[in-house]
DNA sequence: GTACGGAACAAAAACGTTTTTGTGTAGCTG
DNA sequence: CAGCTACACAAAAACGTTTTTGTTCCGTAC
């Protein structure tokens, strides 16, 4: 049991101790100003004797700079606004982040969705912010721009294209190799189902969904369900297909409304992978445990949070900014995009 | 695109446009001093108008109260000798703690094992902590004792019989549930796997285990296998469970080494529940994943952060201590422990 | 012998709040 | 009308740092 009191060990008790004052204390444990070998050490010394660690309320006051960053958390309610992937993928960012900001000997906030109610206590003092995908006109990046915080957004925002400071996987590139594979595998048209939400993810992998069946002569066939309904949603989607006739596949972004497609489908007796292919673009537990377990992309999350992480850091710093950071995600290869017969609906080409 | 300099709006400019004084504008806002309603109500609106919000370093150095707590988060290599669950459960609490905290307007931050490394900048600042799974003579805990902050701590600390303030599953009740279900679907002895990290959850486990074969007259099997050890550490106990002889069940305390023990037995040609029946005493996607599914006792992620927020708060508000919180685990019946045939190995009672 | 300069440290200002203590005016009492 | 209270607000201290500006001492150059 060390010192009575170490709880509010004070530079002045530091200077005191040590015979000097509360400016050599600063310098010397700073490294700063012009003092003697000697006398640092002995102040470092005494500092840590006392185990004195100086106030972060104090120091941030002064130099208005509290090496703590804060990662929008966006409640589960608003997550079915704006979370493209869910719950999962945000709380494995968070928990990446948090590895990645320790490294740094950075603290990690996690605040609530600052557009709305009352700012939570700290949220101003942050040195800078982590937004989980922006929507178009998000609140959130308004506020940070107006307050002129620095942040860095996990996918670009889709109503910024200057902004440059975002770190996203290439949805272009994916979507391209998700239809490539299904067309591989003999799926002659692909249903597309997209959220609602109005992020880049959406947009993106909407355009490149479009763009490819342009080139490989298909006819797109689009739909949109809300990310916050999930399987049922999914299931709901999955009806409507049914009903406009079976695609040779099924592309579906989230991982629950591909689920609940999948599911939808295998309760009229329609098989998979033996009569539609179905993939997902991003990897949940729904799509690992479905039977049969669908295909997926897959998020590199330790690498997505170490690059925010890092361009946070550049920011901050001032650093020039680069070209925003394109990672590549990973497809992975499940049951049920197992290659088979041709399953074009509308011949591939016609 | 409001007021061109709203990010250092300070206290002082909201006094000057409403023609007050800074005490004035202090005390309005917080509604504490002697102020007319109705010059209370024309600072408010001038502030609210300017966009003020109080620093917060000011105010936490002024009233050293932040508003903030802390997450004592382990990371990925520590998480291997403390946190019992895996990472899985660390992180969902995380998520729920997060929601719970915002709704009592509080931050949350998350920090690095405090007892390693140069102590994160604002980590002694915080008003209060929760702490993940406290281990034997745990540092953190002491650092946090030492500093006289308020915490509270998920699973009792095994070292301080006389602290009250955690939350934490009815572990020996928990125990009794899956042996008597295991005992109920034909297991007539039963092998026990924990963990090697020295916490309550291992330390519970055990002795109710102990105590239920006491009672069941069956002669106990203990293994242990430290936790970081993970699905190959499983496989191995696994192995090794089989040269003893093979038991009727198989208790696992972590997901991982149920999964791997399971896994291993079946590549030896055991059937699952066929001839011994599995469990495990934290579900997770192992679990979940595993073919057949293996039964598990699930944990309330969401109630346990609920009763840990609140905690924490009585606590730091001074309240009087009452009695730890002990909650319930569900048990989660899957395909790994259907009852069948008398799977005794040694007869029950014999 | 005075002026200059640098080394080593100290004093004081500043950061933006909250809180304690003042201050002036009005109304009321005796 | 002196004195007291209540009211509405202002001044100033305090929180614990960092940083800017002083101060002292001493050696050296002119």
């Amino acid at each position: 049991m060390p010192r009575e009191l170490q709880h509010g060990a004070t530079i002045w008790d530091v200077a005191r101790k040590a015979g000097v004052s509360i400016t050599t204390v600063s310098h010397s444990l700073n490294g700063k100003g012009n003092i003697s070998e000697a006398t640092r050490e002995r102040v470092r010394a005494v500092a840590a004797e006392m185990g004195y660690v100086a106030d972060a309320m104090a120091r941030g006051l002064r130099s208005s700079k509290t090496d703590a960053i804060g990662l929008v958390f966006r409640g589960l309610d608003s997550l079915g606004n704006y979370g493209p992937n869910g719950v999962d993928v945000f709380m494995k960012l968070a928990g990446a982040a948090a590895a990645e900001t320790l490294n740094r000997n950075l603290g990690l906030m996690l605040v609530p969705d600052l557009s709305r109610g009352p700012l939570p206590p700290f949220s101003m003092s942050l040195d800078g912010y982590i937004v989980f995908a922006p929507h178009l006109d998000d609140p959130v990046v308004a506020l940070l721009e107006n307050r002129g915080i620095p942040y860095v957004t996990w996918d670009r925002d889709p109503g910024r294209p200057d902004f440059r400071n975002w770190v996203a996987h290439d949805d272009a590139a994916s979507t391209r190799t998700v239809l490539d594979h299904l067309a591989a595998a003999g799926a002659g048209s692909i249903a597309y189902v997209g959220g609602t939400d109005r992020n880049a993810w959406n947009f993106d992998c909407e355009a490149a969904y479009v763009a490819w069946c342009l080139e490989a002569g298909m006819e797109p066939r689009i739909y949109h369900v809300p990310e916050r309904d999930g399987v049922e949603g999914g299931q709901e989607v999955g009806a409507r297909i049914l009903a406009d006739g079976l695609p040779g596949a099924v592309f579906c972004l989230t991982g629950r409304h591909a689920s609940g497609a999948a599911q939808a489908m295998q309760e009229r007796g329609i098989r998979i992978p033996g009569d539609v292919l179905v993939c997902t673009g991003s990897d949940s537990e729904h799509s690992r445990q479905h039977r049969p377990a669908i295909s997926a992309l897959d998020v590199d999350i330790p690498a997505a949070a170490a690059a925010l992480v890092q361009r946070l850091c550049d920011v901050m710093e001032g650093k020039s900014e680069p070209d925003p950071v394109l990672l590549a995600a990973r497809f992975l290869h499940r049951k049920s995009t197992s290659p088979g017969k041709a399953r074009n609906q509308q011949k591939r080409g016609s």
